[in-house]
DNA sequence: GTAGGGTTAG
């Protein structure tokens, strides 16, 4: 079988030549990045073995001078340990290696191995490719080492068809016993996402089985979505490292199973295992999508213990974590102390502020991001976008719209024209919003769709507002979201005959209502409440308080807005259904056993309706308590009767 | 005279 690919002779490389102006540097480089232990009886060879274990490319080049003036230069062994030197420097360039390789006359297989190594590290690792292809053209055989160098460029590559037909080398040339080139494939299939061919190499010898073996597969079963397969591999399997625990942690993360994740962790520092930052990383995510601040600081004094090094990825998580857990000014406080930054700070820590409604504060930092010259990316503007739809600034959003487009050229995506259609549309500007939707390059969404139909039930345009409603409910006929949004516009108009039609519909078609829900953490424990809730073993105690918050309510002159209600029953039960929504359960369970004067947090999976919103400002006031809920697209911060942040004061 | 598995963020 023949790997039908070009010759290694047409790639385009520029490749800077090595004369005396490398050799000459020897004498200017700075003495404690130089290999200075030379002497004049020193040989290459004991150069070679005095670099460093990642030498810089300057490090190689001091050493490669020397070959040069010792006249070994067309030593295929000695240039071979230059290529492997750099092939694990941290540099990634192909440049330097090729020039080299290109000198060398006639290269065994150990300096091309090397080579081949060097480009699949490289930024384009298909040329690793084409110079096996031109080895195998000059008859010059592949050893063993060979293939994992080869692989690992298939993997990078998602090289699909090449590294099939190396695999059929690998069988040709009988090296399927060996255990490095089985890993290499098992990995190679993995990486593109052929888990059954993955687990076929797996399955074809399993005895010939090590560590980094278990770990390929179970890579390969979590990436496939089979995470329920690599939770019974980690089972069986006859031993584990911190890269299996990381595997399995980061599978049920990226997964969505996002408690399991945590748990997996708590395992790992049960039995006394360090993490690595990637675990790290992965646990403060998954407890900021999930809203657990307690366990998020959990995590940060775990991070402090061991007194983990701080790099910008783990504070750019810390950030994100305190942000979504609701302390903005903590991320504050870490994100001033940072050295250093990347783009993803700046991004966390833009879209931090602007879900607090901090949407002038969001965008200062985006000024500030751009002074300091670097290149912000989509994820930035969703950030810029959606701080000025919180802060009501129409005009700075076209303006931010208009500069991501034409002055970075970023390709505007489905969440910037949300942003956008959100913004116009709350603003008032439905005609614009609807005019942007139809020019738009890519198909709208329905979720796009949805959000000018929430627009329309803010601005009461119950024509407009029918047509996408009955398009949509058209397009998604199960999904319940469209009918509430539908029979809500027309509730508002009074137009309850319409109201029961839509209910009747959307009963009649069976479609599924997303259980709202909401958690409180409290006591060590996560409290998770649905409307109506009776599970919870204190729920005696907070139906009491429930009465007891109607009563300081109705003092201050409260009286409960019914109109989310939709369904077909009375008055008062309707009263009574709004009183039992998951984040008031939540909110007196978090009044009965938080110490008075501290602050609750819930987390919301849907949005607040308008008459909690109502409740949880005066609650604030009466109780005199901070109230933090964030809701499936922002943070409401009820504090002395008001959502603070939330000067437009919509939901 | 060379080798491998996990790599995070809206």
């Amino acid at each position: 079988m023949l790997i039908t690919v070009h010759s290694l002779g047409r790639s385009t490389h520029k490749c800077p030549t090595i004369s005396l102006s490398s050799c000459n540097f020897l004498l200017s480089f700075p003495a404690q990045n130089s290999i200075s232990h030379y002497s004049s009886t020193t040989t290459p060879h004991s150069l070679l073995s005095i670099l460093p274990p990642c030498p810089s490319v300057q490090q190689v080049k001091q050493v490669h001078a020397h070959i040069v003036a010792a006249g070994l230069a067309g030593n295929h062994t000695i240039m071979g340990h230059l290529l492997s030197a750099l092939a694990l420097s941290p540099s990634t360039s192909s440049d330097y290696p090729c020039e080299i390789f290109r000198r060398i006359g006639n290269p065994n297989i150990f300096a091309a191995n090397n080579m081949i190594r060097c480009l699949a590290k490289g930024k384009l690792p298909r040329d690793s490719l084409l110079l096996y292809a031109d080895m195998m053209r000059s008859n010059l055989l592949p050893n063993n080492y060979t293939f994992p160098f080869v692989l690992q460029a298939c993997s990078k590559a998602l090289a699909i068809a090449e590294g099939t037909q190396i695999h059929a080398h690998v069988v040709k040339l009988g090296f399927t016993e060996d255990i490095y080139i089985r890993n290499a494939l098992i990995h190679f299939y993995s990486a593109c996402h052929k888990t059954e061919s993955s687990r076929q190499v797996f399955d074809e010898n399993p005895q010939c089985c090590d560590l980094v073996t278990w770990n390929a597969i179970l890579a390969t079963h979590a990436r496939g979505g089979q995470i329920d397969i690599a939770e019974k591999l980690f089972g069986e399997m006859p031993d584990r490292d911190v890269i299996s625990w990381s595997t399995m942690i980061v599978g049920y993360v990226q997964g969505g199973y996002l408690e399991k994740g945590l748990e997996c962790f708590r395992e790992m520092r049960e039995k006394g295992l360090f993490p690595n930052e990637a675990i790290l990383v992965t646990v403060l995510s998954a407890s900021a999508q999930l809203g657990l601040l307690e366990h998020g600081q959990l995590i940060h004094s775990t991070i402090e213990s061991l007194n983990f090094p701080m790099s910008v990825s783990l504070s750019t998580a810390l950030i994100d974590m305190y942000a979504k857990c609701g302390c903005i000014e903590q991320s504050r406080q870490i994100f001033s102390k940072m050295p250093q930054r990347d783009v993803w700070t700046w991004n966390v820590m833009i879209c931090g502020l602007a879900s607090h409604g901090l949407g002038n504060e969001a965008l200062a930092m985006f000024e500030n991001l751009r002074g300091e010259g670097l290149q912000p990316v989509n994820v930035t503007f969703v950030g810029v976008l959606n701080a000025c739809s919180r802060a009501g600034l129409v005009d700075k959003g076209k303006h931010y719209f208009r500069l991501m487009t034409e002055d970075y050229g970023i390709t505007p995506e489905m969440e910037h024209y949300g942003c956008m259609v959100d913004l116009l549309g709350r603003a008032g500007y439905v005609a614009d919003a609807l005019e942007l939707i139809e020019k738009m390059t890519i198909q709208p969404d329905p979720v796009l769709w949805g959000t000018l139909l929430a627009a329309c039930k803010i601005h009461g345009l119950v024509e407009l507002g029918e047509t996408i409603g009955k398009k949509l409910i058209k397009l998604e006929p199960t999904h319940d979201g469209y009918y509430v949004l539908l029979a809500g516009i027309y509730a508002k108009a009074n137009k309850w005959e319409d109201v029961v039609r839509v209910r009747r519909l959307m009963v009649d078609r069976g479609t599924s209502k997303v259980a709202g829900w909401s958690l409180i953490e409290a006591q060590g424990k996560v409290h998770q409440f649905i409307a109506g809730d009776r599970e919870h073993e204190r729920s005696s105690e907070i139906y009491m308080m429930l009465e007891v918050i109607d009563g300081r309510l109705a003092e201050v002159g409260y009286s409960p807005d019914i109109s989310p209600v939709l369904h077909d029953i009375g008055e008062e039960e309707k009263a009574i259904v709004i009183k039992e929504h998951s984040e008031r359960l939540a909110i007196a369970f978090g009044l009965l056993v938080t110490e008075t004067g501290n602050c609750i947090r819930i987390v919301k999976n849907l949005r607040v309706c308008e008459d909690c919103h109502k409740v949880s400002k005066l609650i604030s006031k009466v109780f005199e308590r901070e109230i933090i809920v964030r809701d499936v697209s922002r943070f409401h911060h009820f504090k002395d009767g008001s959502d603070e942040n939330n000067g437009l004061n919509v939901l």
